[in-house]
DNA sequence: CCAGACGTTGTT
DNA sequence: GTCTGG
DNA sequence: CCAGACGTTGTT
DNA sequence: GTCTGG
């Protein structure tokens, strides 16, 4: 779940929202998928700072960043103890807004339909934030840069998730930002933190299959069908 | 001791 | 790098 | 997450 | 069917 994200909130906004001086520059993007760049916010030497990371956590010790491929996503309830992920469980925290994203319903009755994708969106149009680790991956025999990567948390699915889908995103709200990328928050504090968001503050509308074909940075893919859910989106 | 995994989702 | 399984 | 490949030898 | 690449 949670394998593909939008974010075309101009950095103006998004500087406003983490109060920030510094934005890396941006073009928007409307499907975003694993090893394409994502924007984290981190907590560096007591400076909050928005770096474009690779999407897909490659651990220190990987030979390959090929790795990442397959930890786009990291579980909420087991990261503290994932050899893949546990210190930056504890020591690399970071924030990852987006507009939204997208969610695969499986077909009703196997063997039939195509899968239905879903946008899913805050319910009033705001982008919203959401909680991931980062790692640095230093290529072996010194060959080549530093990559920066990271993953998404999730969590059970709330009421808005939960007709297509039994997890979610883990969202953390700007009142919890700093707690969040806090190097001193207690793992009662992020075992709270990455509980499902409340009730209500997501919404969701079909988009046409053609998404899964879209070139990422189109807002075509993410143009809503006539059955939709809420007609309300507005591109930020 | 060394070798090999190290992950999530969804589907069966 | 560190843990698990053989 | 989906889309697209999924193989080797030897020759150019 | 399953893995890799984006």
């Amino acid at each position: 779940m949670c394998g593909r994200i939008t974010l075309s909130t101009p950095a103006a906004r998004l500087i406003e929202l983490f109060q920030l001086t510094d934005f890396p520059r941006m073009d928007p993007h409307y499907n975003i998928a694993p090893t394409h760049l994502v924007i984290c916010i981190r907590s560096q030497e007591n400076e909050k700072q928005a770096i474009p990371m690779r999407w897909g956590l490659v651990p220190s010790w990987a030979k390959d960043l090929s790795i990442g491929n397959r930890m786009i996503n990291a579980r909420s309830e087991t990261a503290a103890e994932k050899p893949s992920f546990r210190k930056a469980w504890t020591h690399r925290r970071c924030l990852i807004p987006v507009d939204g994203f997208y969610e695969w319903e499986k077909p009703a009755k196997p063997g039939s339909k195509q899968k239905q994708p879903w946008l899913i969106h805050a319910a009033d149009n705001t982008p919203f934030v959401l909680a991931g680790l980062w790692e640095s991956w230093q290529p072996p025999e010194s060959t080549g840069e530093t990559v920066l990567t990271c993953s998404i948390l999730t969590t059970s699915a709330n009421a808005d998730m939960s007709p297509i889908h039994d997890r979610m995103p883990v969202i953390i709200p700007p009142e919890h930002h700093a707690t969040w990328l806090s190097a001193s928050t207690t793992t009662s504090q992020l075992t709270e933190l990455t509980q499902p968001a409340a009730d209500g503050i997501l919404t969701r509308y079909r988009v046409s299959t053609a998404v899964n074909k879209a070139t990422f940075d189109s807002p075509e893919c993410i143009a809503p069908l006539a059955d939709t859910e809420s007609t309300d989106l507005q591109l930020f």
